[in-house]
RNA sequence: GGCCCUGUCGUCUAGAGGCCUAGGACACGGCCCUUUCAAGGCCGCGACACGGGUUCGAAUCCCGUCAGGGUCACCA
């Protein structure tokens, strides 16, 4: 295997597509990405689909990470030939062969059970267990094979000290012989295990640089044990601190589950519903859904989880957001979550925090990584998120709005074009969310009869004080029509004058109108609101408000 | 438990022996602005885990303690 030349950055992003991709992961290809870009001609972003475990890999999950990976702008290199480890088990097979011939890998015949055993007396004499060559005799061989026993192949590690600089914590990480075993290199199914197919593969890819979880640092070893054997280069070393929610815990992919699931049991509990009626509703089977509900091992796919959340009234706000799919749902901008995320763990130094791509760029270096763990702060990603929605021209962020509503099917802004899309992001200036703007606005798409008003903001609104507000929606009812000119501009003036000549504030006068429009008391800028809707609508709302919701 | 890594405000971090009575951002508290929700402006609160060294001098170097994390798979 030829050395790259010294100048290329070849980096990878190799995911397992057992999933949705998640921050952490989105974090790791941020960091190999930045470092490839940083090379500029010279660096090359790789992908590949770790697709061995054949049991938990799945197609849908390799789309689904592609479109997340896009999403983010993340985009790969190798677009024409991405890898998949699954479809090149002939290369690693004849690896493997090579290796047995040598006698620098054999086969094992131990059964998992019978692993297990071992490594439960060892831990009783309180030894580490380490797995090293048994000399079987011929006729032990014989015999195994004969039985059509399963076995695995194993890599006879060289017994000896192992050492590689880590480029993020900066220092060399050692592995002592007494902790030296020999792995396994392929299953009992055929298929090369994760250290097997990784090295192969980085080497054949030319992978120059590799930043990996940190879960991956005693791993390293293995890879440069067989890279050794094999003779591929050794590429560079870096692994990276850990991402943790803010209350220390874990940020597994599994914590909505979790807490739906948790929802789901008080649900149970305080309505009586059976678990049979509640699954109904949501149309999962029975079965299946009692299954989940008692083991937490269990995990409701998308769908699922949406379907059961609306029957027992759970919404997206009350869940972690974990994925990278769950921030384009809520309606983050990609470029927002990126630059959160480099900030957790990298600093380009000083008191630089917010850049765009470009810049990050520029200014990244392995160097410049944390070697501590961070924790997830939902907190100050959202303040990076309002930020880059106030920063940026509305028409730029079209594109962005877009992506949010193909994963949002059910908003009636779908309805919206381009340009009305542009007028409600600058009317909600300010915005956090996409997500925002979105239920924000929804009033301005649909009919003027299939607005709901909210009870609470009609008593409070309209009803109280002597029903002040019916009064001055009637009295803005015989005043509005007279307005031709219907431009926020003109009704503000025209609403300003009844005002004056009532002796009324603005707010008294502005929520009643908003209560009649949109149904409650949030929305965009009243005035704005109103030229948006037209004049027919906004005076059909008003009498309907006044006939059906007051009475 | 063994091995490995880490430890600056609540959170993310700046800091590579004197520039530090430790800087920024987010969060939080107060005030202002305001037609709702936001956004915005100003002010404030707030940290070098602990104990020993080394040094004229330590957040920065060394040792120990404690705490947190990773890993001990035919999963990646």
């Amino acid at each position: 295997m030829p050395a790259a030349s010294a100048d290329t950055v070849v980096t990878r992003f190799a995911p397992s597509p057992t999933g949705y991709l998640h921050v952490g992961g989105a974090r790791t290809a941020l960091f190999s990405w930045l470092l490839a870009r940083h090379a500029g001609g010279a660096g090359k972003f790789l992908l590949r689909i770790e697709d061995t475990d054949l049991a938990r890999s799945t197609e849908q999950a390799t789309l689904q990470l592609l479109d997340d990976l896009r999403w983010l702008g993340l985009h790969w290199d190798n677009a024409a030939d991405l890898v998949y480890q699954s479809r090149r088990k002939h290369v690693y097979d004849a690896i493997i062969e090579s290796l047995v011939q040598r006698n620098l890998a054999y086969r094992a015949y131990e059964t998992p059970e019978e692993l297990d055993l071992l490594r439960k007396a060892a831990e009783r004499e309180k030894r580490q267990f380490v797995y090293r060559r048994r000399d079987l005799s011929a006729e032990q061989v014989k015999q195994f094979e004969g039985e059509g026993r399963p076995h695995v192949v194993r890599f006879a590690m060289p017994v000896k000290e192992y050492r590689f600089h880590d480029e993020v914590l900066g220092k060399e990480i050692v592995l002592g012989p007494d902790e030296v075993q020999d792995f396994v290199i392929k299953k009992a199914d055929g298929m090369p295990t994760y250290h097997f197919a990784v090295v192969v593969d980085d080497a054949e890819m030319r992978v120059t640089h590799i930043l990996r979880g940190q879960e991956h640092t005693k791993n390293t070893f293995l890879h440069i044990a067989l890279q050794e054997a094999l003779g591929y280069p050794r590429p560079t070393y870096g692994h990276l601190p850990i991402i943790m929610n803010l209350d220390g815990s874990k940020m597994g992919k599994r914590d909505r589950d979790k807490k739906i699931r948790a929802a789901t049991q008080l649900h149970l509990k305080n309505t009586r519903q059976s678990p049979s009626d509640v699954a109904a509703a949501a149309s999962v089977a029975v079965s299946h859904f009692e299954e989940w509900l008692n083991n937490a091992s269990k995990q409701l796919d998308l769908p699922e989880q949406s379907a059961l959340m609306h029957v027992i009234g759970m919404t997206e706000s009350d869940l972690p957001e974990i994925l990278v799919h769950d921030f384009r749902r809520n309606g983050y901008f990609p470029d927002a979550l990126l630059n959160f995320l480099a900030l957790l763990g990298w600093s380009p130094g000083g008191d630089r925090e917010r850049m765009t791509m470009t810049e990050m760029t520029e200014l990244f270096s392995v160097a410049g990584i944390g070697k501590s763990n961070a924790k997830f702060d939902r907190a100050k990603l959202l303040a990076f998120n309002t930020q880059h929605g106030e920063a940026t021209p509305a028409p730029q962020l079209v594109p962005a709005f877009r992506a949010y509503l193909e994963v949002n099917p059910d908003s009636p802004l779908q309805r919206a074009s381009d340009d009305q899309l542009v007028k409600l992001l600058e009317m909600k200036k300010g915005f956090r969310l996409l997500r925002e703007v979105d239920e924000a606005s929804r009033f301005l798409f649909v009919a003027d009869d299939q607005i709901n008003y909210d009870p609470d903001a009609v008593e409070k609104v309209l009803r109280k004080n002597d029903r002040q507000g019916v009064t001055v929606l009637q009295e803005l009812g015989d005043v509005l029509p007279n307005i031709t000119d219907w431009r926020h501009e003109t009704i503000e003036k025209i609403v300003q004058q009844y005002c004056d000549q009532k002796q009324l504030g603005l707010g008294k006068v502005a929520q009643p109108l908003r209560v009649a429009i949109s149904g409650g008391t949030v929305s965009p800028p009243i005035f704005q609101s109103l030229d948006f809707l037209g004049r027919e609508s906004t005076l059909a709302r008003i009498d309907r408000c006044l006939g059906t919701a007051v009475y």
